[in-house]
DNA sequence: ATGAAAGCGCTAACAC
DNA sequence: GTGTTAGCGCTTTCAT
């Protein structure tokens, strides 16, 4: 294999310019018949314009960095899969990052895309606004997806952080939200306030009444919609959260089932939690739904093959992330707003009457 | 947020030249004296290389490529995510692209790397050959990982390609394989005819007679190692294939059980698969395992699931990725070798006894 | 409409 | 051991 053409060697053969090439080839203004010539030439030499040569130029890589917490979670798969879509028919590359849902590794990989002079990232965030700024400095376009990052507050306020959230997005006043950076960042959610509420509503309807939640990180806004979908009061027993790993969640889930005996739902913050949750309550000798009746967040080929079906909120994972690297992608163009999407309650197996 | 220090800045700051702060930054010869103040200076100025200028220089980008047909399956997120936990330890940037198993979508892609100078690629091929053929004449280093390209041999022989496919990497005599370009090319593959034969070998302990295969693209020595283990006589009819969607996995599932009633047992040979067959056995009111035994190809979570659990053949998804990144990264140094992992048998609930 | 020329930030000769 | 310099391939003024 032999070196590839340059622009340099694709002026000579048509005798014209560096410069005239580079106008043909990025539409710029030149004589029909000189375009032709060129393009002619180019084809010829089977000519394909050095990327490396025009980020560097420009002090900018073209396409868009993805960062996940875990790709083996389907809900992450589709949505990666939406960007993809998204970057392919624009022709842009994607860096891919997962992080594992550690803050650390996230910092890791931005400093990466930086280096890398990626300036456009969608991202599931696992650290806080703290491990943002960094990215934010170095002036990144950003595009949270799922959830924003945890807005970093005092210790003593832990609740804050989701209530603000849930404002946020919920388009109340802006004025009752202390400013923030995050603020500024557009992102692409689910309503999940409304899928939350919605299945809270139906267990509500089958007579359930002690209804538990079992969440992972960065699902904020969705205990904060299960605290104001249930209470007050809250029962604060029976909100448990994972750390994000299967295991974790298995733990969660199988403790939460042995520490009150007394729950008859409960309602999964994600798919990873939702597998955690059937499993722990089949350990148990718990049969759903007769003992315990689910609902699971996500909507994922499996949910279907269960054993009953499960019963979902589903968010529409591989839509999210093309509108967010639609919105990552016109940044510059104009003004990236942020994105709700609706969600959807598909009632399959997994609910029952309160025993 | 202001510009990024250059090599430039740094230099001047600390009172030497640009090439110095480059070696001492690429570990180079260097007095300590000068070392160490320069590595201040860099600190100071919080300066990060830039991959532009370097990769321009070096007409290289680092990092590497991965080609994946669907991120929703679980298997490819298994592989993705130990193809980026090797890159992120070698600080490495990860470019993906998703192929939909479509050739030309993966032409485009591989079109799209060549542009942006990725010289490293990991690839679960779609396309054959030919497909491959652009990659090769650029001189990129490409790894396959599961399975290799389709031979694009004349149009009567398909069974050939897995013949050659199979011989290959079991080792057999390289001089009874016809030369190939696939032969120079490193892989990284399951044992696929151990897990199959295996798999097979428990079916006729438990007395199945009539067992199908349900395959999908790309499995060739799967399907030829069914053959294998199963025959001769082959009973063709039993071994039928979909295009990799969900949707034809599953008309090519409820075909088979549809056609031939009489077989006593399938294996899948991928996890979409797999949940096409139950999804199927249930429309069709089959119970597993009294009615139809299923062994299915990867273990992902879901698999535990399952009513009842899913009897597997694991494969290890996220070493084969971690491995093909080593092998990748590795090139140059050390001419890469293929590489076959063992799978396993995990025994579930989804196989029983003839009925 | 087109060409000449100046870099973008970096590394690798090459000279000292 | 260290500085100087010449580009890598491209886009973009600035003349013409």
């Amino acid at each position: 294999m032999e070196r590839r053409a340059t622009i340099k060697d694709v002026a000579e053969a048509a005798g014209v310019g560096v410069a005239t090439v580079s106008r043909v080839l990025s539409g710029g203004s030149a004589s029909p018949r000189t375009r032709e010539r060129v393009l002619a030439v180019a084809a010829q030499l089977d000519y394909r314009p050095s990327a490396l040569g025009r980020n560097l130029r420009q002090r900018r890589t073209g396409g868009m960095g993805l960062l996940v917490p875990d790709l083996t979670d389907t809900f992450y798969g589709q949505l990666a899969e939406g960007v993809l879509a998204c970057a392919r028919s624009a022709g842009e590359p994607v860096v891919l990052g997962s992080t594992g849902g550690d803050p650390e590794q996230e910092a890791e990989l931005i400093g990466m895309l930086l280096e890398q002079s990626v300036d456009r990232l969608i991202a599931v965030p696992s650290g806080d606004a703290e491990t943002w700024t960094p990215a934010f400095r170095a002036g990144m376009t950003v595009v949270f997806a799922d959830h924003l990052p945890a807005q970093a507050l005092p210790e003593d306020d832990p609740a804050a952080s989701a209530a603000n959230d849930l404002m946020l997005l919920d388009g109340l006043s802006p004025a009752a939200a202390p400013p923030s950076r995050s603020l500024d960042v557009p992102a692409v959610v689910a309503d999940d306030r409304g899928g939350i509420r919605t299945a809270v509503r139906y267990l509500r309807g089958l007579g359930h009444k002690r209804i538990a939640f079992l969440g992972g990180p960065g699902q904020e806004r969705r205990v904060a919609a299960f605290r104001a979908a249930v209470g007050p009061p809250v029962d604060e027993e029976l909100v448990v959260f994972g750390t994000g790993s299967r295991d974790s969640a298995y733990a969660a889930a199988s403790g939460l089932f042995q520490s009150r005996p007394d729950l008859t739902a409960v309602v999964a913050g994600g798919n990873v939690l939702g597998e955690a949750a059937v499993l722990a309550a089949r350990e148990l000798d718990l049969r759903v739904p007769r003992d315990v009746s689910l609902v699971m967040y996500d909507d994922v080929p499996w949910a279907e093959l269960c054993a009953p079906p499960l019963t979902v909120i589903a968010q529409p994972g591989r839509d999210m992330g093309y509108r967010a690297a639609e919105l990552v992608l016109r940044a510059g163009t104009r003004r990236p707003r942020s994105v709700v999407l609706p969600t959807e309650l598909i009632v399959r197996g997994s609910c029952g009457p309160r025993r």
